[in-house]
DNA sequence: TTGAAAGCGCTACCAC
DNA sequence: GTGGTAGCGCTTTCAA
């Protein structure tokens, strides 16, 4: 499909006329041809100001279902009831009711519906903090990408939110539930225990929690099993690559991942049946904080044979870290990574890890608040989805 | 240390906790949500359902104004005025509706206000496709935590909305502006002619378009010049490494961007004031057409020295194949990237690039639709913002 | 089989 | 200064 073409070009000396190959930055107005008054003079809010309800191109105005049902000659409620398909109607009104509908280019008004049901259509993913720090990670893409699918397969519309500020009276996304801009919530709350979850989970909003939440046991929510992945990384060390000086690099542990993910490797070790010797630095899962924990570690350990980080970035911190003291991935030193949201695909060599299946997560949590919120799941549950260890060149061939 | 339970290559681990009340899995059932009148049986809102309205404590109870107003002893009219902080209201007033609305909890309801005020407080953004292809991506996480810090400072929500079927009847972006969810919407559409986004055009809403839309002229948009871009690119290559035969890997010449980063690269040649040998292979921006695409080149021009994709993705895919012909970057080919998402800061080497401001793009976008939506920007206006040249290891040291 | 009317929560316009 | 009231668009009950 990709059809290559081929143009040759020769030419002669034109000087560089442009400088732009510095940032050239300036807000251009191109353009200038509008109808001035365009801007105003289509507010549809004010008092009915719609001009011509018959004609069917007018797609400017606002067509309530008041203007479909006096087009068809019938009330609004028969209006209303046509459209849901209610069997009271005849079959003849129907199809008038849909035929007008779709020639005026109808779309039932959300905010009147959602204040007449008492509920929104829409669903919310919340997550804390403000901006770059959580929201601006490939977790929450992935995660978003399942979220939208399985809320578009149920007509629903997404609200995101952030917490943009800590101490701002009511938290943002508590604020989104009560003001009933979304009918549930979930919430991918990283923190160990954020007073405003706890809030919305006591308040018996629909919340459905991404992560585990070991002090919300009533909650519903999904997520992997950390420990296990966890373990999984460190047997593969042990078991399949024999190395037993492992170090690890945790996330700040009043994060239950972090928590999770350090106690799987250490009961794995444990376990293993090998003599292991293990180190913990503790990083803040980002890249820089990785770097600077591997640092500790090989001035600290200075026979320590692999390292396994808590998610991908700091490994790749780790790395960089290894690959300036002059040290070879993964013939001096192994290195583990956990998530594979993409950093660990891309390095030279590519990072083992825990692929996190977020996409799922996010399609699963989704569904899962759907049922709450039409109350069809009684009981909260907690769903675990499957994780997957992806091997891939840090950590040596893969012979043993 | 027995070797039982070893990971193979790629090794699926499962939750031990599995849902027990239903067959959930990894496999997310499809939503065929009916409505059933389950739905309405618990539902809370129905006929001024609360419990308790004087118990403060009671979070669970939708507290309206009503009940705030009834609370202190004025009216309605007179609370929602009090908190507007209206100057025909007493400071006493004022003082006791802040006080008990802060003490029941009192949240407005935003179905309400919307339907009163004749818009949402909402804005979208919207992109189109379904998952993974166009709304997965790098850029749109970018653009989206500009966006989010914009509509935060403003105290509105964002509304993300896919369109997730390309014959649904109205697109579904259209619905999230007609249905009111949102008083405006930003669209982020990558396919030069999107028909749904030409009628948003036309039929006034409010929209904010990312990327340049030749055939939109007057409708607002926010975009970097990626004419420049591409020409900053290519005359990096030219004068300050002195290559001349170079390829070009471009995009889809459907999308605009494909275009201009093509013509930016083509002009800069002719304008180099050297003799300058080029091709062209077009690709998709996925890493794999990218493969493609470099494969092709390096087939068919055997002596190129340079190869400038029209975006990181692709140019990695580049240097894979690059790599598997056991030639060095840059060594033996220098390789240019564009868009510098993360992509092209992790491989090693790291690839020249072009930053492309996503965040910033987002901001600016949503500041411009909340000028649009309050009417303040009288005619349209195309913003673009200064992009960078990264200059990273892929072209050799930069000795000009 | 359909129409009329009530009312969801909110704000703006009147009187007082 | 403040209270009553109308009405945004929608669904749903009650009458006809």
């Amino acid at each position: 499909m990709t059809a290559a073409e081929r143009d040759e070009h020769r030419d002669e000396h034109r000087g560089p006329d442009r400088d732009a190959s510095r940032p050239d930055s300036n807000v251009v107005p191109l353009g200038r041809d509008t109808p001035a008054e365009g801007a105003d003079a289509n507010r549809p809010g004010g008092g009915r100001g719609r001009r011509r309800p018959t004609a069917a191109a007018d797609k400017r105005a606002t067509v309530t279902l008041k203007d479909v049902a006096t087009a068809v000659g019938v009330s609004q409620s028969a209006a209303s009831m046509a459209l849901a398909d209610h069997p009271r109607i005849s079959e003849a009104t129907k199809e008038a009711v849909r035929a007008a509908s779709a020639r005026l280019g109808y779309v039932p008004n959300s905010a009147g519906r959602a204040l007449r049901a008492g509920r929104s259509t829409s669903i919310a993913v919340v997550v804390p903090q403000t901006g770059q720090h959580v929201f601006g990670h490939p977790y929450f893409m992935h995660l978003l990408v399942g979220v939208t699918a399985e809320a578009n397969a149920r007509d629903a519309a997404l609200v995101v939110s952030t917490n943009p500020d800590e101490s701002h009276g009511v938290a943002a996304y508590e604020r989104v539930l009560r003001s009933q801009a979304a009918a549930g919530a979930i919430v991918a709350s990283a923190s160990i225990s954020d007073p405003n979850v706890n809030r919305m989970v006591d308040a018996a909003l629909p919340v459905v929690l991404v992560g585990r939440f070991v002090h919300l046991p009533h909650a519903a929510s999904v997520g992997i099993d950390e420990v296990a992945g966890a373990a999984a990384i460190a047997r593969h060390l042990v078991q399949d690559h024999g190395l037993t000086r492992i170090a690890h690099i945790s996330g700040p542990l009043n994060h239950q991942t972090a928590v999770d993910r350090y106690e799987g490797f250490r009961t794995a070790l444990a376990e293993s049946g090998r003599q292991c010797t293990h180190t913990l630095a503790v990083g803040d899962f980002s890249e820089e904080s990785g770097m600077l924990a591997a640092r500790q570690v090989l001035d600290s350990m200075s026979d320590v044979q692999a390292i396994f980080a808590a998610n991908d970035e700091m490994a790749y911190g780790a790395m960089l870290e290894i690959r300036s003291r002059g040290l070879r991935i993964p013939e001096d030193i192994a290195l583990a990574g956990y998530d594979d949201f993409g950093v660990s695909r891309l390095t030279t060599p590519g990072i083992t890890t825990i692929h996190v299946p977020a996409e799922a997560l996010g399609r699963q949590a989704a569904a899962i608040l759907f049922d709450l919120v039409d109350g069809t799941t009684p009981d909260p549950v907690h769903t675990v989805l499957p994780f997957e260890l992806v091997i891939r060149e840090s950590c040596g061939s893969h012979t043993a």
